[in-house]
DNA sequence: GATACCAGTTTGGTATCCCAAAATGGTATC
DNA sequence: GATACCATTTTGGGATACCAAACTGGTATC
């Protein structure tokens, strides 16, 4: 592999992980430094994620995004507007098989799963939800949306029960599109995001004081 | 201005300007040259232009992005999504002189406007659009959109016609939007862009011989 | 004539060097 | 003690040197 995809993976990983903190300042001689490699796949790999938005320029140099308690509202009707075109699209023409795949995903989460674990899968599954609508548009579309919101969920001070409604409706929603219902998938998905939504903010603002005192910035909305 | 953005801006505009044909290769050696940079802006603009779909990797090298047909149609489909849930979020809170803003864009457009501004301003209409919805990933999405298709579009055999029944379109859709119908908007905009769609495809089908013969690569679906 | 092979060239990936601008930190002045 | 000022260091933007891999064109072999 590659110093540049290397350099790009391993800052990504630190980024999404909270090894660096959201707002922390980056200078290319640290990066460069810490993983080993020269200037040049460094910036490159600073320019792959400024598109990503998990770094951004701050005046000369570079900086973690902080936490954006309003982007996070503007991802969710991005989002909303992405999942449910791919949803719909998907409940034209999936097969069940492709169906159970995803409910597998589901399945292999049990109380023995670690948190990360749960994390992921959860994100996964609306990613492959969205790959399943066979337009690599709306799939990239809802994959970056999920990186961007990556860390915030990660943030996210999550109950038991919050895991177990989300999952629920993750089932509700497949069920829906194994029967091809678009209808009632698209109502179910787009209710499924909305209240991700408010219970992500209402969770990061309370917790805001938290979170600044560990070093992240956290931006209002 | 940096070197890294201009270079970035010509070679974009080149690309978008059929200077550089679909399909050609492109080596930084000769970009280098072409701007008077040095490589380290090249390769900046190089990724940026990538993340847009605009290059693309060929092994080692270096392409400009092929039309592609079948891209074209996910376009559409993905364009729906967003443009649908921007121009309806639009409605709920739009005041009508912003309208007017766009509406006065669609009125400089007349005999003597040069084909080239019809263009640009066929685009910048679903853009603004777009933007008057509040949302920045939808705005994005649409003028990341727009971005992939500007080649085609540029490309497509357009009669007099079709043009006036575009221009006939958007202002009906600024009339739903200005009362605040989101519903008659969403469905006047929704068929907008399919019946774009299917003219630019099947205008691009249809002349697929005479691009390729002009050295375009063009990708059926 | 087709093909396998080899030397020379080109090219992207990487490292390193230089520079101007910005940040830093210490000092003199009030 | 606060502030204005200057020397120093740091940093990102850019240029260039080097390398290994890929490509090219020609040649020898069958």
């Amino acid at each position: 592999m590659s110093q540049m995809q290397n350099v790009e993976r391993q800052l990504r990983e630190m980024i999404l992980g909270l090894e660096i903190g959201p707002g922390e300042k980056l200078t290319e001689r640290w990066i460069e430094g810490r993983f080993g490699a020269s200037r040049t796949p460094v910036r490159a790999a600073l320019l792959r994620l400024e598109t990503e938005g998990l770094v951004g320029r701050d005046g000369r140099g570079w900086t973690v995004s902080p936490i954006n308690l309003a982007e996070l509202e503007q991802i969710a009707v991005y989002r909303e507007a992405v999942e449910v075109a791919a949803v719909r699209l998907t409940c034209t023409h999936a097969e069940s098989s492709t169906i159970d795949v995803i409910e597998a995903m589901l399945d292999s989460c049990d109380d023995n799963t670690p948190r990360e674990e749960w994390h992921r899968v959860g994100m996964d599954f609306h990613i492959e939800l969205a790959r399943l609508s066979g337009n690599e548009f709306l799939f990239r579309a809802v994959r970056d949306a999920m990186t961007r919101l990556s860390r915030a969920r990660w943030l996210e001070v999550r109950d038991e029960a919050a895991l177990g409604r989300a999952w629920a409706e993750h089932r509700a929603i497949l069920a829906a599109a194994r029967l091809g219902d678009a209808d009632e998938a698209a109502r179910l998905l787009s209710a499924h995001i909305v209240g991700s939504r408010d219970r992500l903010v209402t969770s990061l603002a309370n917790d805001r004081r938290g979170l600044r005192a560990r070093g992240f910035a956290v931006v209002a909305a």
